[in-house]
DNA sequence: AAGTCGTGGGC
DNA sequence: TGCCCAAGACT
């Protein structure tokens, strides 16, 4: 992993954090392209303080959980501000979108503290090593017990940084949600879950709720120039501070096509594309995708050529939206 | 403290 | 195919 400093190298806090930040909630094969993108574009903590933050949303864009990049900036430029990165743990903790986990990652990681970062991975392998069969979230008290124990091993202690990875390599090779390799496991001997057979089904979690559906209309406006209509999501909340195609608020109820007229930027003669689907965290969206051209663009928002798109702040189901639309003959 | 907040890959 | 998930934070 190109974040990961090699033996003997010291880790550099800025590459550290970077990549935390990227990793939460994130699969590694996902964040290394836009971890080497945002390295090239910002080299230094004080380079990505220096960038407008349009500049940000549009590196993240496609990476998610867009709250992330809107605090990554902030951060960094409350680190520039600072002059360095916080070499403790309250001082990590206090920045933006540096949570408890981070804070010890970045912690451990970068300035050896003693301490054992908690993600997934590590509640994962604790969960079974001491056959806590309590389900998450309630069983977090128990599992940061347990964790702190294993930290507390002198060869630990020792080697903050490498026990931390370690237990992240653990959890993604051997120690994995299913399937778990027992037998190629170090820590074979010492698993209380893998000793009463019950290794694979833990960690036990309370089961989700559905995700319920909400509907969508998105229009594809272009003028005679051959730009088209975008807008810029409001700060926060979800998707905040993104680049869309216009449409109105979504909801649960399905859009009539007599209420796709009054929804429009504009008056023009508009034409049903097709349907966008995408899955959310909380639910599934569809969109009714509508088209239209006229000569002048006269409504909210702002104007860009069709070719340049791929410099916007499109979150991933808006450039599903433009894909859809590009396969259209031009009406 | 339970809900909110994305995405793409794996099975 | 539908569900689960992955180095969580914030409110």
């Amino acid at each position: 992993m190109p974040w990961r400093a090699r033996p003997g190298e010291l880790a550099d806090p800025y590459r550290v954090w970077l990549s935390e930040i990227m990793l939460q909630q994130t699969t590694v094969a996902a964040v290394i392209p836009y971890y080497e993108k945002f390295l090239t574009r910002f080299p230094s903590v004080q380079a990505l303080a220096a960038a407008e933050s349009e500049a940000v949303m549009q590196a993240w864009a496609g990476l998610g959980y867009y709250a992330r990049a809107r605090n990554l900036h902030a951060c960094a430029r409350a680190v520039t501000e600072l002059g360095a990165f916080p070499d403790t743990l309250d001082g990590l903790r206090a920045l933006p979108g540096i949570g408890p986990y981070t804070a010890a990652a970045v912690g451990a990681i970068a300035f050896g503290i003693p301490v054992v970062p908690i993600d997934g991975n590590v509640e994962r392998v604790v969960s079974r090593v001491f056959a806590i069969t309590e389900a998450l979230p309630g069983s977090k008290p128990a599992i940061a017990e347990g964790a702190a124990r294993l930290g507390d091993d002198p060869s630990a202690r020792a080697r903050p940084s490498d026990f931390a990875q370690s237990l992240f390599d653990l959890g993604a090779t051997i120690c994995t949600p299913t399937n778990p390799a027992c037998a190629i496991c170090p820590w074979m001997g010492d698993c209380a879950g893998r000793a009463q057979g019950i290794a694979a089904e833990l960690p036990r979690k309370t089961p989700k709720k559905a995700r319920p559906v909400r509907h969508g209309v998105h229009f594809w406006l272009v003028d005679a120039e051959g730009r088209v209509l975008l807008r810029t999501r409001p700060p926060k909340g979800l998707l905040g501070g993104m680049v869309e195609l216009p449409g109105p608020v979504w909801r649960a109820a399905p859009w009539q096509p007599d209420e796709v007229q009054d929804e429009a930027p504009m008056r023009a003669k508009w034409r049903h594309l097709g349907e966008v689907t995408h899955g959310l965290t909380h639910f599934e969206l569809r969109i009714q995708l509508h088209a239209a051209r006229v000569d002048v663009i006269q409504a909210e928002g702002f104007l860009r050529l069709i070719n340049v798109l791929d410099d916007e702040a499109l979150p991933s189901m808006m450039r599903k939206c433009v894909a859809l639309a590009l396969l259209e003959p031009p009406g």
